[in-house]
DNA sequence: GTACTGATTGGCT
DNA sequence: GCCAATCAGTACC
């Protein structure tokens, strides 16, 4: 059976009689009320960042990547989760060094790196520090900002919950993204872009997610950096503490 | 709310 | 041949 093939659920007998709820207040408790959903995005506030922001350790670029926005025609997306992966690291895609589909890793800061997970998922990463360092940031979860639609259409989900954007594979399917964009430079206009954004104010810390075949120093190592108060965020979200 | 599990494909140790 | 930087559906609490 198709995965696209959904569950249908079985219709409600028409003698219920469904009361309408009180509806919940909205929560606005997204990260940066700036450009919203309803209010659309202005460009020239948030200009295109140049390749010179991303030649620096992985490891000081992840957390300057809160806040920024991924965009890709009118789609946007704000960057509200990120893990660094670095050079002699045990759970970064460059530890065999470099191989056709890692080449981007060891290039230039400023590329995109795109890669298929358990054969299904394209994960997004931004290529950080110098040609030949071998260093990346995984972009795990992101707040949609304009192109809800088109985020909508591509994710297969009608919701403007968390469900939509937080994992990195969410996001990689919200951006239309193949492993076809690997390599893709982020800082020329056109395709997918990353531009300026808001610094958060407080922001979380924890160790990264899903690399328990690495060595315990690097499963330990606090390398995942969140927006601190966003729902945006995937799971899990217990190991995220204040640093 | 949490727990478990099957899907699916390319890269490599 | 093994297994991965995951996701969504289902079951049950």
């Amino acid at each position: 059976m198709k995965r696209t093939q959904r569950f249908k659920r079985p219709i409600k007998p028409t003698t219920t009689i469904i009361k309408a709820k009180p509806r919940k207040p909205k929560l606005q408790s997204q990260f940066q009320a700036e450009p919203t959903i309803s209010n659309p995005f202005s460009f020239e506030k948030f200009p295109i960042l140049t390749p010179d922001f991303y030649q620096i350790d992985a490891l000081d670029l992840a957390p300057r990547l809160l806040g920024k926005y991924l965009r890709r025609d009118e789609v946007v997306l704000q960057i509200t989760e990120v893990e660094a992966y670095r050079p002699n690291d045990s759970a970064c895609h460059g530890r065999f060094g470099i191989t056709a589909r890692t080449a981007p890793v060891f290039g230039p800061g400023g590329h995109a790196y795109v890669y298929l997970c358990y054969g299904l998922h394209s994960m997004l990463n931004i290529v950080a520090d110098k040609e030949g360092a071998g260093a990346a940031v995984l972009i795990r979860s992101c707040c949609p900002v304009s192109g809800l639609e088109t985020i909508q259409q591509r994710r297969g989900l009608k919701t403007e919950k968390s469900v939509l954007l937080t994992g990195p594979g969410k996001v990689g399917q919200a951006l239309g993204l193949s492993t076809e964009w690997s390599n893709h430079p982020l800082f020329t206009p056109g395709g997918l872009e990353l531009l300026d954004g808001p610094e958060p104010e407080n922001i979380l810390i924890g160790p990264r997610v899903g690399i328990e075949y690495a060595s315990a120093e690097h499963v330990n190592a606090l390398w995942r950096f969140a927006v601190a108060g966003s729902p945006w965020i995937s799971a899990p979200k217990n190991s995220l503490r204040p640093p």
